[in-house]
DNA sequence: TTCATGCGGATTTTT
DNA sequence: TCCGCATGAA
């Protein structure tokens, strides 16, 4: 069977599991997705499954794309023609079911799903709606709070009401779900959340989805949240066919209501619970296993792995502490262009790694310094972007003309004389009318009169409203791209945008939206929106550029890179200050590092800074108490002493301060041996800084003491 | 209604 | 630091 080949006999077994419940437990590089995808092969080509009757699901878009990526190569063509089996996220497989099942919601099949900005406009509207001052209600923890309930498939009138916080959520989240329908909408947590109400309401829906899809696989299993798990131990039924893969030392998205203890929650819900382990990792070299190991272990409550390889030890993890976070960008810039000079790695082999987005900054300001290329996954997306929501916003009005969240984004975009004002006078008449405003809209468009309305508004609104009817009919007759070209003309986008600072720029981003809609083709208005609202840009990773990779630690998941940067090893940073009074978080925190650390082949660069910039005022920061978990002997690199009463504060303060020129970046250390094109090898005596070049002094075996350029002498060090 | 200016405030991670 | 937001003037 040549699907078996090159499997491990862990491995194997796993693959070829009997039918039934099967869960496989895994650290990082042991082949995980393999394994699951070798399943849904195995399934497909040894056990004759019909390969529609099988569902792959996870968590992320990124990994559910790996899975189509090696399901497809696995399956080759003979299957391309077929039924496919079902790959994709929770999210995306379940909002398709709500447009089969439509006629069950209160919503109808053209529903638009609310993304987060959408949600707090609805959040602020309802705590509006109660008479609640979001100034002293944040309406981002209310909807946090609510977000959290959802997930946990507690109504409103479930929530338990103790303090005036809960209480207010309590009665904004009920406003909330009535303005969603209000909007034709749902938001994301809806999409897991209805499924499982249609569930509750009639078995006979549930049979036939276990009729239909007996066959179940889910990748990223301690990614799932509450709605999930029980929406998937709903289609697994009593006797199912279900694998799964997990690693809870990965479980990275707690905040998001996923709860690794869901894996033991399938033990105890499946006593026939087949249970593989995976326990070779293919990625790493042993020094980076037990260094990551090391870390986790310090994790209470949890089951302990033995991380092995037969990659070899490998290169010591370098550690540096930078002066602040600018030195810290140029250190990994340096660094990279050491690497890259010496033919250690390609730049592409290459990642840097942080906590949270904005910290790319100071990497992408000395990437540009430098003149050097770099790929930057995530941070602002681009359907993020202001111009582009907005234009979005007009295709879900088109779309959808119950969506007033829309209606009033784009209402007075680009300004026509419709403010605030007016905008409510036409809510106000609308409801009063019983008639959405869209409508009323169109009522005014065809000339009808309405009195309470000052009549230099109704112009306005009339006028609107003639060229939203005018979308009405295209949106019928033409392409998605040829209504997108009607909305931009009609509204002269173009001109708008480049009147505005950074006009150019967002120009070019609408005209991207406008490719991306002709990529549809003719495929409906629907799809395009609901994979607009679904998929995000984390996954675009350009393969072509062979550049180093920018990306947050939660984006690292999944993927692998010979040379890992993990930046910001600092208190507050990582661990991130907002976790650090709930130990849950922190553990979080914990395994963050964990992924990041396990994301490396090769070599692992460790890094943190003496002082960083905050919210605009620079701070000293401690070195984050991850550090202290490295193991000393399989350290290198120049931390300025742990431990910090003022002293340490003081020590570094002198070293930093009072020492000018700035700390020069040793990428050559003394004592390294190195390896020159022409001659041969050596010691090196002494590593110097100038403005921009690198000058590295050896002692050679054979040719005595020279003073080279690292960037042109094409070093190779030696170990 | 819109534009400008100032203020304060607040900062994670993704579907 | 920067951003969005509110407030005030034309």
């Amino acid at each position: 069977m040549d699907l078996l080949e090159g499997l491990n006999s862990q491995q194997r077994q796993a693959v070829t599991a009997p039918l039934g419940p099967a869960l496989v437990l895994a650290g990082p590089g042991s082949g995980k997705t393999r394994v699951l995808t070798h399943r849904l092969a195995y399934l497909i080509q040894e056990l004759a499954i019909r390969p529609e009757q099988i569902v792959a699901l996870t968590f992320t878009n990124k990994a559910a794309r790996e899975m189509e990526r090696r399901a497809a190569s696995l399956l080759g063509q003979q299957q391309s023609q077929g039924a496919q089996p079902r790959l994709g996220t929770f999210h995306a497989f379940f909002a398709r079911m709500l447009r089969i099942e439509a006629d069950r919601l209160p919503v109808s099949r053209d529903f638009v799903i609310f993304d987060e900005s959408d949600q707090l406009a609805l959040v602020r509207q309802a705590l509006k709606d109660l008479n609640l001052d979001p100034k002293q209600i944040q309406p981002g923890q209310v909807l946090g709070a609510i977000s959290r309930a959802k997930n946990e498939l507690i109504a409103p009138a479930a929530l338990t009401t103790d303090t005036y916080f809960t209480e207010i959520t309590r009665r904004v989240y009920e406003r909330y779900q009535e303005l969603l329908l209000v909007n034709n909408a749902l938001d994301f947590d809806d999409l897991l959340l209805w499924p499982n109400n249609l569930f509750g309401q009639d078995p006979s829906l549930v049979t036939a989805y276990r009729q239909r899809y007996p066959h179940l696989l889910v990748d990223e299993f301690q990614d799932t949240n509450t709605a999930q798990y029980l929406l998937l131990r709903s289609l697994a039924g009593d006797r199912p066919d279900l694998f799964v893969v997990a690693d809870p030392d990965q479980s990275i998205y707690r905040w998001r209501g996923a709860d690794y203890r869901n894996v033991h929650r399938l033990q105890k819900d499946y006593p026939a619970l087949m249970t593989y382990l995976l326990e070779q990792n293919y990625r790493s070299t042993q020094t980076i296993l037990d260094v990551a190991m090391a870390v986790i272990d310090r994790q209470p409550d949890r089951q302990r792995k033995r991380l092995f390889t037969d990659r070899g030890a490998g290169s010591l993890i370098q550690l540096h502490e930078s002066y602040d976070q600018d030195d810290e960008a140029q250190f990994v810039v340096e660094s990279i262009a050491m690497l890259t000079f010496s033919g250690e790695a390609d730049p592409g082999d290459v990642a840097v790694m942080y906590r949270t987005n904005a910290q790319s900054r100071s990497l992408e300001e000395a990437f540009f310094r430098a003149g050097l290329p770099y790929r930057l996954v995530g941070a602002q997306r681009f359907y993020g972007r202001k111009e582009v929501k907005d234009l979005i916003a007009y295709l879900r009005l088109i779309h959808n003309p119950a969506d007033r969240v829309s209606l009033e984004r784009v209402i007075n975009v680009p300004p026509r004389g419709i403010g605030a004002k007016s905008f409510e006078s036409l809510t106000a008449v609308a409801s009063s009318a019983g008639a959405s405003p869209a409508e009323l809209l169109l009522r005014l468009a065809r000339g009808e009169a309405s009195p309470d309305i000052p009549a230099r508004t109704i112009g306005a609104l009339a006028q609107f409203g003639q060229l939203f009817s005018g979308w009405l009919v295209v949106k019928e007759r033409e392409p998605l791209v040829g209504l997108v070209d009607r909305v931009l003309s009609d509204i002269a986008y173009r001109d708008y945008l480049l009147a505005g600072t950074g006009g150019e720029d967002r120009w070019a981003n609408a005209l991207e939206l406008r490719a991306a809609a002709e990529e549809f083709g003719t495929i409906g208005l629907t799809e395009f929106l609901q994979q607009v609202a679904l998929v995000s840009d984390q996954d675009t990773l350009t393969e072509t550029l062979n550049a180093p990779t920018l990306l947050t630690l939660h984006a690292a998941k999944g993927l692998e890179f010979p040379v890992v940067f993990i930046i910001g090893l600092d208190e507050g940073e990582l661990p991130h200050y907002r976790s650090q009074e709930d130990p849950e978080a922190l553990a979080e925190e914990r395994r963050l590092f964990y992924v990041g650390l396990t994301r490396a082949k090769d070599k692992v660069y460790l890094l943190r800074a003496f002082r960083r910039r905050v919210a605009g005022t620079s701070n000293l920061c401690e070195p984050s108490r991850f550090l202290e978990d490295l193991p000393a002997d399989r350290i290198e690199g120049d931390l300025l002493g742990l431990k910090t009463p003022e002293q340490a504060i003081y020590a570094r303060q002198t070293k930093w301060e009072d020492n000018s020129p700035r700390p020069s970046v040793p990428r050559y250390q003394v004592g390294m041996r190195v390896h020159h094109p022409t001659f041969g090898e050596g010691i090196v005596l002494e590593t110097q800084v100038d403005r921009d070049e690198v000058e590295v002094t050896i002692n050679f075996e054979a040719a005595g003491v020279k003073r080279v350029a690292a960037s042109l002498a094409n070093l190779d060090i030696r170990e």
